[in-house]
DNA sequence: AAATAATAGTTGTTTTTGTAACCAACAAGG
DNA sequence: CCTTGTTGGTTACAAAAACAACTATTATTT
């Protein structure tokens, strides 16, 4: 009756699942201990650190966020003085979100914690394995609407 | 000023999360348009397609979901009439689950989908590649508590 | 045998997310 | 211009997840 040898354990969404809350349930725990700060909040704030002045519709592009999520993650923010928001007087509908000495501080906070907590995760893994595990991650995110029927 | 090279698309993290919700969504679409399944509910049938009867906190165990979330997929797919649930006359706080016939149409037919989506998700990857994946991505899952400070 | 703790599972309440509708500003076509 | 469409972003409402408290039953301790 069964003729092939399907697996939970193998099967790739699930096993992907399970690594990425597995991994960002940890690490969670630091900015939202320390900061407050939900996953999406964190995200913001490292993409203005990274990146410097973006407008939400940006960060949502890359980052590939809804932009209501973006929308409440920088009201949060703004409230918690880590960003602050400039219209742009050519086209005043975008703004543009730029970290405010508070939200530069927390940055470089969890980004140093961020690198720590890496090294520890793959701790367990060779280089060249954490490089192909990489390589296929990126390659899988790229697959925007896999067609299947 | 700026010593180490962090970059948010190589952070695994990050990047496990991009992948995981990639291949999550689209895959989503096939079990929640035809059956009106949520993740959660989905695993449970699996578990319960894989390894036949089994009890809310075995799956739980295995698929590291909390039990709040097991015990309400568990009725929904009761009314949905996927399952049953039998009282354990030994110890009657437990319960055991078992698919009806209807579930294991859905089971089967769901599986049949999910090998077809993985076949297409990793159509990308060499064999080698995805073996390694797999292999990393499992020895990330069984981290449970990386202690970074 | 109480009393206490532990386990299986449920229910209630609060957060967070998802989805859709919305407003304002700009762009393009007639 | 002035309708129509598009884009950037917010708000409102519905669905789902997280968390805590709870019931019922079994195990353990004294």
């Amino acid at each position: 009756m069964t003729q092939s040898a399907f697996q939970l354990e193998t099967f790739l969404p699930y096993l992907l699942n399970q690594a990425a809350e597995a991994s960002s349930l940890s690490f969670q725990k630091a900015y939202k201990g320390k900061y407050g700060m939900l996953r999406t909040e964190w995200r913001v704030l490292f993409h203005l650190g990274l990146y410097g002045s973006m407008t939400a519709s940006e960060i949502g592009a890359r980052a590939k966020l809804h932009k209501t999520k973006i929308s409440r993650a920088v009201q949060r923010l703004t409230t918690r003085r880590m960003i602050t928001r400039a219209r742009d007087e050519a086209d005043r509908r975008v703004e543009h979100l730029t970290l405010t000495p508070t939200g530069r501080a927390a940055y470089a906070d969890l980004r140093q914690i961020a690198e720590r907590y890496e090294a520890e995760l793959v701790a367990g893994l060779s280089p060249a394995e954490v490089q192909a595990l990489r390589r296929a991650l990126i390659k899988l995110s790229e697959v925007r609407a896999v067609s299947f029927t």
